[in-house]
Order: C-alpha cells, then structure tokens, then sequence
RNA sequence: GCGACUGUAGCUCAGUUGGUUAGAGCGCUGGUUUGUGGUACCGGAGGCCGUGGGUUCGAGACCCAUCAGUCGCCCCA
C-alpha cells in the first residue's frame, strides 16, 4: 500500500471558499456586463489540435515555443490545452460556418494552461473571461469592445486602481517596414542593447519596444516611431477611435511601444494595467483582422480582449458572502421523516437549510456556530410527538415552541 | 528556459555549534454539563521533519539530487 499524499500538479491549484466565491462573483459580474451588451455564450474544447494555435499564435512567439501544453493522445496527434481563448473561437467560427451573419458577439470564460514557472499573478492552469468581435473591422468594434471592459471594470470597482494604455501596430505591410527600420537602428545600436534585447533582435524585434531595461529604454528615445510608417487610412482609424473613447469618457494613454506577443494582432491593441505596477496586466487585447483567414476561412476582422480572473481577484475587494443557513438538528433518527418534510417546505420556499445527522444537541449547535447558522429548529421527543419544533435564536439564545405554520411566519420575517 | 528564498501537526510557526522520546499557539476531539452552542477549566489524538540519496558513531539541522511553494527575469491575463 502506498500511503503518500498526492499534490496537484504543479501550478494547478484548488479553488474552494472565500477564493471559489470571489471568482464566481467575478464571472457572474462579467456576465450580467457582456449580456446587456448583447454578447452570447460560446464554449469551445479546452484542448484543440495544436495547429489551431501554432498557425494563429505565430511559431515564433513565447507562448508557442515554450509554454504551450502539448502532448501526442493516443492516436499520435498533437494536441494542446488551450493557452487562450481566442484561437479556438475564431476556429470554431470557421467550423460551424458562423461566418455567414454579421457581427457576431460572443463571451467566454473558462481555464486556460500555459507552461510556465508559476509566479505572481500566473499559474499553470489559469481562468480568463474575454469576449470577441466579428465584424467589419471598424473603428465602431474597437471602441464597443473597449467600453465593455471599461464598464466590467467598473462594475467591480477597480476602476480607479487600473490604466488604459491603447496602440496601433498597423497593417502588416507597414509593420513590416517599420520592423525593418528598427532592425536597422537597433543594429546600428548593437552593444547598447541588453543581452535580452539582442536575442529579440533576431527573433522578435517589435518586442524591444516595451523592454524595460533602462539601457534599451534610452535607445528607444532615439527610434523610430511606429506611426511614421502607418498609412493615412492606418492613422486615421486610430484617431478616430481615441476621439470617439473621449468624447465618451473613457481616459486613456497612448502607447507607442505597446505592442502584444501573440502575432495574430494588427492595428489596435490595448491593456488595462495596474496603475503601480504598469508591466502587470490584467485585461488585455487587440484587434486581430487575419485570424480568421489564417484558420481557413474568410477575411473576417475581428477583435477582443481577455482578462485574468486570478489577477482581478487580487484587486477586488473582500465581499462578504452572509450565508446563513437554517439548521435542522433532530434529536434521534426516529424523527428523520419528520426532519426531511420541514426541509423540503424550507427548499420549495427559498430557505437556505441544512439537517445535521450528529444526534446529540452539543455537537449540532457547536457545528451550527461554526456555519454561521443564525436560527436552530431542533426536533426531539416533546417537538415530535405535538407537531411542534423547537426554534432558536442562536445570537440571544431565545428558544420557543412553534407549530409548522408559526415557523414558516417567523421565518420570514426572521 | 534562467535565478533567489522556503518546505517540521489540519493552519501559523519554534527547534541552539549536528546529540536521548521533535515542541508551542490556533484548530480538531473527549470531559466538567445524559436535550442546548459561543466563554472558562482539565484531558486526548494528530508528525516517514516534502521525497530520494550521501556525509557522520549520530541528521529535522550539513552536502547532492528531485518535487512543490513563494518571488524575480523572459513572456504573459
């Protein structure tokens, strides 16, 4: 036999309790938000073929090369825990042929896995709420999307703890050029760059860009500036949907160097950060108009955001669940059926209740203290044999005899 | 993938330069109270000292590995 206690899996935790209810009420908080906004349902697999996120994710982003949970199942195809909700929508928008009317608006909410050494605010399961637009691709989307989580936020109260910061990264053909230039700059830059940043020369200049070694960030004085390679079409959406944000309400920065890891991205992306700590985000986004296509299906733009549930959690304040159940304590199990008819009256009218089968009074009130129980109906011999119950007042200790119908009146007044 | 710190009872933690049978508080449990809780007092249970190896006459303590936690970096929600 073997005896040994068996953890969870690293980064994978259990949630129960204060944290369980916290969680529930920030989803059920995103919700009722994304709902009055007209956003529906969609739960896609957890786990997709692992060309859904290499071809949508770009294979030589981070969370492709070295976080993604892939395994061979037993017919030898890759498969992969989802790192983000995104992918498998715009996939199986493609699949279902959704594509057919639009906009669509859809939410989700679930677990997402990433292989990654746990840490603050990251774990290797992880829960996101996001919603996702598919559309036209006009400034119109970027702005809704925005208000939504601007509201969602609100909504929870941490509005005054977070930052918006917005950007464009354009089209690829002008990012393109753009990547060029700073490759260029960079280059010429060499031995001012930090060790990190001369790897993402080669792999991914764009991301020298939100570097936050102070040696880069005084190069980036000098770079080139994204916005001087962008279109005048480019340009101008993005001035459409800052003057549309603020003629709002909504504040916001502009970013130049904001720009995301995940190649799916064009033109618009935004994050809400924490305001002290502004490399910490807790929703992020942008708008991704070649997804789709790249999955196989048509040139439908598209954008959305996504928002950790466990970073939210820790700005959110404490909220107090009263629960307090009505605490049905028979003396002996002769008096079960008895017990189980005034529960179920209890159930049919709402009344959170529980029967406590210890059969010894102490140990019953003991346990209804710990829970929280603000009333106790004990039923014993006396209560028993006169359809009667004994009902308590667990806070004065006041104790009376009632019949079925006082106690349902007290009840509710109680 | 890289780095720092940590791992002793359900929880929070003591445990001296390596030296008998590993401790405390809280919690749990029994009793004082045979149908009455919260308080008090008295008792009890509960530990492969994360795991595996090594050094030593002797390891909870020292060394190595490994797993896990916390926190940085990379990256990300």
């Amino acid at each position: 036999m073997n005896n040994k206690k068996i953890a969870s899996v690293r980064g994978m935790h259990d949630i129960f309790g204060e944290d369980h209810y916290k969680q529930q009420d920030i989803i059920d908080n995103f919700i009722k938000v994304v709902s009055l906004f007209n956003f529906s349902p969609i739960n896609t697999p957890i786990m997709e073929h692992s060309e859904v996120f290499i071809r949508s994710l770009g294979n030589v982003s981070d969370v492709v090369m070295k976080e993604m949970y892939s395994f061979l199942d037993k017919s030898k195809d890759s498969v992969t825990l989802r790192p983000e909700g995104t992918a498998g929508i715009a996939r199986a928008l493609v699949s279902n042929g959704l594509t057919q009317n639009l906009p669509q608006r859809y939410f989700y909410h679930g677990p997402m896995f990433r292989y990654e050494r746990p840490q603050q605010g990251r774990l290797r399961q992880f829960h996101q709420v996001g919603i996702e637009l598919f559309g036209k691709g006009s400034y119109f989307e970027d702005c809704e999307v925005i208000r939504i989580a601007y509201f969602f936020l609100k909504n929870l109260n941490i509005l005054d703890k977070v930052l918006l910061k917005i950007n464009t990264i354009g089209k690829s053909s002008s990012r393109n050029n753009f990547i060029n230039e700073i490759k260029s700059y960079f280059n010429l830059n060499k031995k001012k760059l930090s060790s990190d940043s001369l790897k993402r020369l080669e792999k991914n200049p764009l991301r020298i860009l939100d570097s936050k070694d102070p040696q880069d960030q005084d190069l980036l004085k000098e770079a080139p500036i994204i916005y001087n390679f962008l279109s005048k079409d480019e340009l101008d959406n993005f001035e459409n949907i800052k003057s549309l944000l603020s003629s709002i309400g909504i504040s916001f920065i502009v970013d130049p160097f904001l720009v995301r890891g995940l190649d799916y991205y064009s033109d618009t992306t935004f994050e809400f950060t924490l305001k002290e700590n502004q490399k910490f985000a807790i929703l992020a986004g942008g708008r991704y108009n070649d997804l789709v296509k790249e999955l196989g299906g048509s040139q439908i733009p598209g954008i959305g955001w996504a928002a950790g549930i466990e970073r939210l959690k820790d700005l959110v304040v404490k909220i107090f669940k009263n629960i307090s159940p009505v605490l049905l304590i028979p003396t002996e199990k002769k008096y079960l059926t008895y017990i189980f008819d005034i529960s179920n009256k209890m159930f049919l009218k709402g009344i959170n209740n529980q029967i406590i089968d210890f059969y010894n009074l102490k140990k019953s009130l003991k346990y209804a203290n710990k829970n929280n129980a603000k009333i106790a109906i004990i039923v014993g011999e006396h209560e028993f044999n006169n359809f009667l119950v004994s009902y308590k007042n667990l806070d004065s200790g006041e104790q009376s005899y009632l019949d079925q119908e006082e106690l349902f009146n007290k009840l509710r007044y109680a």
